[in-house]
DNA sequence: TAGAAAATCAGTATAAATACGGATAGATTT
DNA sequence: AAATCTATCCGTATTTATACTGATTTTCTA
């Protein structure tokens, strides 16, 4: 399938140039077609849906709006696996690259790697082989494996305390977020507590930015 | 000078992608021409000022490691005034808009623009006139004369307090700041003060948020 | 040179966050 | 069945941050 009609792509992200930047460097390819783009996760996932034998590669950013680029990968790996994904991260931390190999990504790499290792990943994947940015590769082969709860994400973060620190990052109080979740004050410091052990942060500013570089929270 | 050869651009991002983005959207447009590349601004003002005669358009991201876009910017058009320069920006705020103006910049566009866009502003700086995202355009008709004291930057922000909160975001205390900075923790109260006055935050997590969206620390 | 704004410092008070040291119930894994 | 992890809750104490109302010096600028 490879041989004669190019392999189409669906582009997701939020910058409208990411995508206009990759349709350029890749209408040299003929190998390689971007049939459509989206710019947050949902429509991403609608447009799949509207056909999905249509597209052969997800090409996804992690940080969009509506829905992040791991949690589209993840639906999308499930409902339909013929489909390779491609996330395109701007920040590498542990923490991402875990989500995104939980999340089932076929390849990962960062946006400041150039144009060659794009098409390295973008042939790797079209073989139904793998690729993830050379910097990342030690963190892959850790026990991301024992993590492997679905209700853990970045980090060991359950999703409870990531409720909590979206609330965190949103300048609520811990008396406020306690109201807003219908628990006990002392319930939420717990949370902080542990998201402080957790992002190895002195105080709710290193969580701020854990959360943000992680991509938990829109900025 | 437009006739027959190519406008010579310097691209500065510290993102690879964009930088291959931007070449590979310009490699059709035989008017322009990217003859040099760098990923941070002290780099990229070393290659000008290696040869400044050579280069007609700078292409620059805001944040980026060891100088800032705007920062470059201020230099580059004090030292080399016949460059344009042509300002990218992933977010919309006030504050970097206002600096960015305030840095004499000649175009601001946002990096979820598109390919059209992105053409516009380059034909009209090239024809010496300015371009401004549309969306900011209210922005540029305010007040931003009177408030063009050279030590006054993003949203007012004074250099001493954009000190403080830079040291803010690296989780330092108040009693911590001081001794780093030699002043007594009341004066840091007090920047602290003004700086939630000016950022419109609740609290030090909003500080954070605009710091990081005004790229005036590093994530 | 008068006025504005920045940078410095102080007192007092309250609110919020962090650090301890616990505890219990439920789910899941080994 | 035992161990682990999550989510929930409580008390006490300390530290940090914020609010409010001041003030002084310097620096720049209109």
């Amino acid at each position: 399938m490879e041989t004669d009609q190019p392999i189409s792509i669906l582009i997701a992200d939020d910058h409208q140039m990411i995508i206009d930047g990759i349709k350029s460097m890749l209408s040299s390819e003929k190998k390689y077609h971007v049939m459509d783009e989206a710019n947050d996760g949902q429509s991403a996932f609608d447009i799949i849906a509207r056909n999905p034998e249509k597209y052969q590669i997800l090409l996804t950013d992690i940080s969009m709006p509506i829905m992040s680029g791991t949690e589209l990968c993840k639906k999308v790996k499930s409902k339909y696996p013929h489909i390779k994904v491609l996330i395109l991260s701007m920040y590498n931390s542990t923490a991402v690259v875990k989500e995104a190999i939980l999340a089932e990504a076929d390849a990962y790499i960062l946006k400041n790697t150039g144009k060659d290792e794009f098409l390295t990943a973008l042939h790797r994947i079209s073989e139904n082989s793998t690729y993830f940015s050379q910097d990342i590769l030690p963190i892959i082969y850790q026990q991301y494996q024992k993590e492997k709860h679905s209700d853990i994400i970045a980090g060991g973060i359950s999703v409870r305390e990531k409720e909590v620190l979206a609330l965190i990052v949103k300048e609520m109080t811990s008396e406020e977020i306690a109201q807003k979740l219908f628990i006990s004050k002392k319930t939420v410091d717990t949370h902080r507590a542990h998201l402080l052990e957790k992002s190895n942060s002195k105080s709710t500013i290193g969580l701020v930015k854990f959360a943000i570089k992680n991509g938990l929270v829109e900025l």
